[in-house]
RNA sequence: GCCGGAAUAGCUCAAUUGGUAGAGCAACUGACUUGUAAUCAGUAGGUUGUGGGUUCAAGUCCUAUUUCCGGCACCA
């Protein structure tokens, strides 16, 4: 999909859209205030102060015609420069201008501002040469903002748009839109039956359906085996714990809002864990450790629940009760970065085996002034973040830094995608942490006798199990490779009175050899089961008639292709099992 | 949580300005005995998310509430 941001024509010409549809604006409402109107990767948006006023559908159509209305005018966009103090003036009625002004730096003394007919903003640019260039836009949704982004304040009217050079461009972007609409995973989950919710149950709190859970249970034993190769051991911890495990982690200072209320049980508290960090600390801490016996690698699909606000809930993508694929690795100093390196490479293997190639890694670091959120200990903070940088480095991936998206107790690395609607999310994560160790005195004994602290590993690589389920839906538009699917082959016997039999051979078989097979033996036409076969998406659909009774063969279609193809039975078990192993 | 929108049969959707809640698919029954995306006929299916209100009359208007959707904020 395009990016408007990073396409540098996109960005100016969708930069200008913003101002021309300020201008469209400012003609319907006079007394509105324009806050910012950046290029983002999908378009553009604009931030507005319209009073009490609150956009409709209608405005918003207004608002699209009176653009058209600018750019067919087709007014000339020119820059011209002004000093502060001259911006000061000009704008001292504006507090939002006003606020934009006070942030420049000391040295920008010259103001730059763009005039389109009887509309002027402040503003860096560049622009296109006339509004006529901006006619090929849409303006794609609209919703309340907060100013500055916090919710404490006021909430703005921001306005999303996109403009493209030509009208074909921008139809075709319209279609992708529908498009990605189709593989949302909430439509894919309810037309192929994998999870469903219920008002009674709760919102947030998904369950699957037999479907659905065939392809959690398929995952969850992949990762499990990729796991134990690495000499990860696995866990069963409860989904709750005592409030106190939570104070002593930290947790509860920096997390109790998103936490479900604590609960009392003969006198002690509990809460539904939002995370298992503080059950496995407790499993390192069962025993005493040598430094021989580490590293320690303790792994758990475990299901944790989060108060998340409603309006974040989506799907199975984001919810309040949910499956991490979690592991903790205790490690020496000098294991960390043999340690990081192999998670990032079984993170990479994995991506590489589900052929997930969309995707980028972040360094999510701590903010060096939130003197809040961060544990105090600038040492640690350097070290960790660097021996990150270091292991990165040395794997050579690219990644992007980010100041303040560390967790509280170290710097990590996130692996991000981006959903078919919505914003990008974190699939993957590896963090950093000297912190909880210290916490839950956690103790190694050294060679030389002494008490060592060890550091930690939290690692998700299916960060939740629900959000990787989401995103692959997505990624294959439901269409699921035979190894993941609920159902590997559907058998459609020609004529129950004459092939049935035959059909309920080759379904034992195919049973027998541990294949996820179904048959179709209704009274119906052939056609009509067929259709069904392929809108559940099936991969392999058998049919069987007198040549295959005859000749003992079988006859297969694959989903998306016309083509039928016959064989022996035994070479397509072999063909079958090979495909399950190889994950195509 | 905040701003807006939506909610009609299991699913997808209809229902003039307020005036008898319908259709297709699915389900069920029967006939058809089938070679690759929908065989035909019939039956049943609803307190229009829920609670109040306005009205002679409410799916439609008002109000509260729940859930979902689009953004915002949040995301250990």
């Amino acid at each position: 999909m395009v990016n408007f941001r990073e396409d540098e024509k996109l960005n100016k010409l969708n930069h200008s859209c913003a101002h021309m549809m300020a201008q469209a604006v400012k003609h319907l409402y006079p007394d509105a205030k324009f806050w910012v109107g950046p290029v983002i990767d999908s378009g553009f948006y604009y931030d507005m102060d319209l009073g009490d006023k609150v956009l409709t559908e209608e405005d918003i159509l207004a608002i699209e015609k009176e653009m058209k209305k600018i750019a067919k005018d087709g007014k000339r966009i020119v820059r011209h420069e002004i000093s502060k103090e001259e911006a000061l003036e000009q704008f001292k009625e504006d507090p939002y201008k006003i606020d934009l002004l006070s942030r420049m730096d000391e040295e920008d003394t010259v103001i730059s501002c763009y005039t389109q007919g009887d509309f002027t903003d402040l503003c860096r640019g560049p622009h296109v040469d006339t509004v006529k260039e901006c006619k090929n836009f849409k303006l794609i949704k609209f919703s309340g903002a907060y100013y500055k982004g916090d919710s404490n304040n006021k909430m703005l009217q921001r306005v999303y748009g996109v403009c493209f050079e030509t009208e074909e461009e921008l139809q075709a972007y319209l279609q992708e839109l529908e498009d990605a609409k189709n593989r949302d995973h909430r439509k894919i989950g309810k037309d192929l039956n994998l999870f469903m919710t219920n008002d009674l149950v709760g919102k947030g709190l998904p369950m699957y359906l037999p479907n659905g859970y065939m392809i959690w249970e398929t995952l969850e034993n992949y990762i499990k085996g990729k796991e134990r190769e690495l000499g990860y051991k696995h866990v069963l911890t409860p989904p709750l714990g005592n409030v106190e495990l939570y104070k002593t982690s930290g947790h509860w200072d920096h997390y109790k809002e998103n936490m479900f209320p604590k609960m009392e049980v003969d006198g002690e508290e509990f809460v539904l864990r939002p995370m298992n960090c503080p059950h496995h600390m407790m499993i390192y801490a069962n025993e005493i450790h040598s430094y021989r016996d580490l590293p320690i690698r303790i792994g758990e699909i475990a299901r944790d629940c989060r108060y998340e606000a409603s309006g974040a809930l989506k799907g199975i993508e984001r919810v309040r009760s949910f499956c991490q694929n979690d592991a903790h690795l205790f490690v020496t100093h000098e294991q960390i970065e043999s340690e990081f390196k192999s998670v990032v490479n079984l993170i990479l293997e994995v991506y590489k085996e589900l052929h997930i190639t969309d995707y980028h890694f972040e360094l999510s670091l701590r903010d060096k002034e939130d003197k809040v959120k961060y544990y105090p200990d600038d040492e640690m903070w350097e070290n960790a973040e660097n021996t990150l940088r270091k292991v990165l480095d040395d794997i050579g991936i690219s990644y992007v830094e980010k100041i303040g998206e560390a967790a509280f107790y170290g710097p990590k690395l996130d692996v991000q995608v981006k959903p078919a609607v919505g914003n990008e999310y974190t699939l993957s994560t590896c963090q950093l942490d000297f912190c909880l160790p210290m916490k839950f005195d956690l103790t190694y004994v050294d060679k030389d006798g002494s008490k060592k602290t060890p550091v930690v590993l939290h690692r998700a690589v299916f960060g939740s199990i629900d959000r990787f389920i989401a995103y692959y839906l997505e990624e294959t538009k439901g269409i699921l490779p035979t190894w993941l699917s609920p159902v590997q082959v559907n058998i459609l016997p020609v004529n129950n009175a004459y092939h049935l039999e035959y059909s309920r051979v080759i379904y034992s078989l195919l049973k027998e050899a541990n294949i996820r097979v179904s048959l179709d033996d209704r009274e119906e036409k052939m056609g009509y089961r067929m259709r069904e076969s392929v809108l559940k998406k099936i991969p392999l659909t058998l049919i069987l008639g007198q040549k295959e009774v005859d000749g003992d063969l079988i006859s297969y279609r694959r989903y998306g292709s016309e083509q039928t193809l016959t064989m022996s039975k035994g070479d397509f078990i072999t063909l079958l099992k090979e495909e399950i192993k190889q994950k195509k």
